[in-house]
DNA sequence: AGAGATTTGTCCGTATGTATA
DNA sequence: ATATACATACGGACAAATCTC
């Protein structure tokens, strides 16, 4: 059955190793069950509550996901790419040769992809308007967009926020629902604002509890999130603040450098 | 005390959302021990293994840290800005104007940072042998580069493969140990190698066992990854694999539109 | 240096609830 | 309706690390 247990390891990580190499050889792949916990208590001579806190280390690490009822399974992981220029500058991407280690396959409506979009006007708030320099109590323009792949599984979502007197009684103050929408800068420029410069942090943490329940995530798998502030002339005009549930997309840079 | 548990909620997330909005709202602040099992115990009437998974769900959204023997911690999170672009393309760091909202204080050898660096040649294998194309028996040449902050905690891991055969009897077979190392296009060109396009390819996920030891990742710590693809001519001259512990990088990338 | 108290870590056994097959 | 399988919770015991006197 199971290797003996190395000396000094706790049981619980014993149980976590021994299914991840199986997890890592393939013996188990993506949507496999493992076997339940009472065939475990088999394999080791260890209590449930044991049993379970190995379980509990693979499932925080992302590997795996338990269903009431059901089973344990293996994670799946295709990833989204999405392409950090084409998103800033242009609506064409250029994507350079495709890594034929990252199984990607490129997604789009076809593949069940959807979008949901909301906007409403919100006060800045403390930290917001800091990043604006603006007073906390201005009002922004919030324009919410959320990407749903295959039905409910959300994978992505972006709030946009403009100081909502720079497009007040233009058009950009009823966001339309077309996707792909015209990059930010361009649509900036329609209303007379020239964006001289992009500035992006990409991070990575774990979900809120929030953005657990609205993208549900599933349990030990962070999200990759960024900020992106469009500043004209030293000023920041817009903020983007993404997030991405990690184990569904990936951030993509190509740069050609002829 | 504590707040009635609203209906249905279970009690373990009762304990994690009690406390998570205490460090929300600065109660508890980066640093500061949080009360003691047997203090939560009286706050709560809830069992000591039901206070324990509360803190496990806090601890593995990345909010704390448990240090046996000393008490429960809220954690710390300055973080330092990685520049994809001057990793890339130049020497030179171009920022933009910072973002007051995030709290990176910009880090270097002053202020403890330190870097260790080995290279070896190893055999490419299955993943790395198909993303260069090249038989996985190649030989690749591999330089680690590991900073650390502040003594013994690492923030970032960074690994170069060059296919061995394109740098043999040149300066690149034989690394410096130099901090900042010259970008790696520039290093490729000195030895006739004129890259064409970098593609780089942004995750995040769960670090592996490996990771968590090598890097010294608390629980519940995402990582922030990258690997960058250098291309000539459409062949794949260079890949660089790179991990920094999320809690303490941000990738920066600023446009400059002029 | 040592003893004891404090605090978190690991593990077991049992019971009950809830979702699924 | 029954069985299966995971989720939650309680209580107890001992170990390991740290701190204090």
């Amino acid at each position: 059955m199971s290797n003996p247990r190395p000396r000094g390891l706790p049981k619980y990580l014993h149980v976590a190793d021994y299914l991840r190499a199986q997890i890592d050889d393939s013996t188990y792949q993506p949507g496999d069950r493992l076997p339940t916990e009472p065939e475990l208590m088999d394999t080791f001579p260890y209590d449930r509550a044991t049993i379970r806190r190995g379980l509990a280390v693979l499932r925080n690490e992302g590997l795996i996901t338990s269903e009431q009822g059901r089973g344990v399974f293996v994670r799946d992981a295709t990833k989204t790419r999405y392409d950090l220029m084409s998103m800033l500058i242009t609506d064409r991407s250029h994507p350079a040769k495709p890594d034929a280690a990252y199984n990607q396959p490129p997604r789009g409506p076809d593949d069940g992809l959807s979008i949901e979009h909301t906007y409403e006007v919100v006060a800045a708030g403390e930290k917001l308007g800091a990043a604006f320099e603006l007073d906390p109590r201005s009002e922004l323009l919030a324009s919410t967009y959320t990407f749903f792949i295959s039905g409910d599984t959300a994978e992505y979502r972006t709030v946009a926020y403009v100081p909502y007197p720079l497009v007040i009684d233009t058009p950009l103050a009823t966001p339309s629902d077309d996707w792909p929408q015209p990059p930010i800068k361009d649509q900036l420029a329609g209303v007379g604002v020239k964006v001289t410069t992009v500035a992006v942090d990409i991070e990575s943490r774990m979900p809120t509890p929030q953005e657990s329940f609205d993208l549900q995530i599933p349990d030990g798998t962070p999200v990759l999130s960024d900020r992106r502030r469009f500043l004209a002339d030293d000023r920041v005009v817009c903020i983007t603040d993404s997030v991405g549930v990690a184990d569904r997309i990936v951030y993509g840079l190509d740069l050609n450098l002829q």
